[in-house]
DNA sequence: ATGGTAGGTCTCCTA
């Protein structure tokens, strides 16, 4: 995050969200400094930090009535903060675990964090009483066939393996969550981050949709939108992951 | 068939 400020501010003053939700900080509390972002409006801000891993925040230019962060694993990794806006939303910002490289948990424990991240979202969300609430964040899995360039050549892959997308949908229809970007966007490929081992990603293209917004059914009516910030990808010194943004009239 | 890049830091670990 700390090497992504001009970034970061560059969207801000182009797109003038109302909030912005950011993971993987990759920076401690301290480290956060939020005063460009003040300058901006963004003055009411939560941020969970962690030295060098991890880490979440939310900038808001509307006040907060109050701020927690989960710990669903109980380790003390800073991957969840939420914060509920003076109109009574509630937002959920989650860094869900990347999961490592084999998608096995026997022989690879980070792939078992993983899948017990998102088992706990799903029991977590299953106990709450869900309106007037919005989830979103780096979820680390692409859950439909066009959320990944190819289906068939990812279903070993983490992040499009069939046991965490299942575990993944089991959250969002056990909670009885509104995927809102696809809702808006349902037909097409359609990707927020692209590997920085392919040097040429815009012409190969191999993207998946790791980033999402999700909301509770009475925030979903006609007039909102959503789109996905592809061009951010070939800015200076990009993230590998793109802004994805929704609209809502409350 | 394999390795490719990036960031933060413990010169390696995680993504």
């Amino acid at each position: 995050m700390r090497i992504r400020c001009e970034l970061i501010l560059h969207f801000l003053r182009a797109q003038a969200p109302d909030i912005l939700c950011l993971q993987e900080l990759k920076a401690t509390e301290e480290q956060f400094v939020s005063k460009d972002f003040e300058r901006l409006g963004y003055i009411h801000n939560v941020v969970r930090g962690q030295k060098a891993y991890n880490g979440v925040a939310i900038l808001s230019k509307i006040p907060l009535n109050f701020s927690q962060s989960l710990d669903l694993l109980g380790n003390g990794d800073a991957r969840h903060i939420a914060a509920e806006l003076v109109n009574g939303v509630i937002i959920d910002n989650f860094y869900v675990p990347a999961g490592g490289y084999e998608p096995n948990r026997e022989i690879n424990p980070k792939f078992g964090d993983k899948l017990d991240y998102v088992a706990a979202m799903r029991d977590w969300s299953r106990n709450l009483n869900l309106r007037r609430r919005i989830l979103v964040g780096d979820l680390n899995i692409a859950p439909l066939e066009d959320d990944v360039w190819s289906h068939k050549q990812l279903l070993n892959v983490v992040s499009h393996t069939p046991e965490e997308v299942n575990l993944l949908l089991s959250v969002l229809n056990h909670g009885d969550w509104c995927d809102i970007v696809r809702h808006d966007i349902s037909e097409g490929k359609l990707y927020s981050w692209w590997s920085y081992r392919s040097p040429n990603w815009d012409a190969a293209d191999k993207g998946r949709r790791l980033d999402h917004i999700w909301a509770s059914r009475d925030l979903v009516r006609d007039d909102h939108h959503s789109c996905i910030l592809r061009a951010a990808r070939g800015w200076q010194r990009p993230s590998d992951h793109v802004p994805v943004m929704a609209h809502f009239e409350i």
